[in-house]
DNA sequence: GCCCGTCCTGTACGGTCGTACAAGATACGA
DNA sequence: TCGTATCTTGTACGACCGTACAGGACGGGC
């Protein structure tokens, strides 16, 4: 009973941290598999193209993510709130939809790849929420701004306490 | 007398201006070929190792660069201001340090490169002058925020004049 | 006992990357 | 005019990537 959806678990767990510290294009699946002692096919066995990895990652994010883009919330402060709040708590795969599976791949092909598709969609959502829907100069500089400092505070602080990092964030991003 | 090293220059802005919207991993010598009409072949004739389109466009950086970490600063705002400053007026190559050349390749074999080696520890320069040399929890999680905002704000802005995005940034950050 | 589905391996294919090298084009000084 | 150095191309190589597929080890149900 070792060895059932054991190994999927551990796959997981090996590709979230590698994704986490190296990003995703550049975590290939012979990493993966000799983080956790297997080969490469046996870990496409598991994952079959290479972007389920990241799905699957992802999945628990998803529900977090609409409700983020979805509610209502009382002013600006409240969603940054919550906008921290989220980048803290999954902040092992933030790194997902900050960089590698949004990047600006040239012309996208009328991008039939649904699945960066909707990672740049909720980013660009997040953003509009940020900043409105006709931001001027200093609006979006400071959105960007904002957005870099989450993901780099949270990214490169992954061994500190979620509880203290996030408090740190909030309070460091209230005037962004 | 239209082709002499007018190419090395046209095929240099083509690899910043590409480097600068995908990345340096990101970005082929075919790419960049295409951008300016010519083979990859042609291109890797004028920079040899790929390294040298990064180097030499990170050459006249060099000098302000190492003017950062050498400088004396009054305070932590005047650092933070020439720092902003720096970001600014460089942000077509800030990608470079910021990500690509400075990505963490698993365990590095003694880095015998010694170029990507410099970028990592002139960030690191930047990140100790920022936090100081043994900084608490609160204090690393600040300065990497504050890090990522410049990146970000820097980026994403390119389209935006460098004052105004100078500007905003060095209000923004203030509190960081 | 046998069979069969699950899990994993080995091997191999097509693709892209950076690079190397021989040959062709082109401009310029002898 | 004829070399000759400079630039560009075509072709090819090895390394890596993700993927496909055939076969072997293992274990539970008939």
């Amino acid at each position: 009973m070792t060895t059932a959806d054991d190994t999927r678990t551990r796959i997981l767990a090996a590709a979230r941290e590698l994704f986490a510290e190296r990003g995703y294009a550049a975590t290939s699946l012979a990493d993966i598999a000799a983080a956790v002692g297997l080969t490469k096919t046996a870990v496409a066995y598991h994952f079959h193209p290479k972007d389920r990895l990241a799905a699957e990652l992802l999945s628990p994010v998803a529900d977090d993510m609409l409700a983020l883009l979805g509610d209502d919330y009382a002013d600006r402060p409240a969603f940054v709130s919550a906008l921290v709040s989220f980048a803290v708590r999954y902040r092992s795969v933030i790194r997902l939809f900050m960089e590698d599976l949004a990047g600006d791949d040239a012309v996208s092909p009328v991008s039939p790849d649904s699945e960066a598709a909707a990672i740049r969609t909720f980013r660009d959502g997040i953003f509009v929420k940020l900043a409105g829907e006709d931001p001027d100069a200093a609006t979006t500089v400071r959105c960007w701004a904002l957005l870099g400092a989450l993901q780099w505070g949270v990214v490169k602080t992954m061994d500190l306490p979620e509880d203290e990092v996030e408090a740190v964030l909030l309070e460091a991003v209230r005037t962004l």
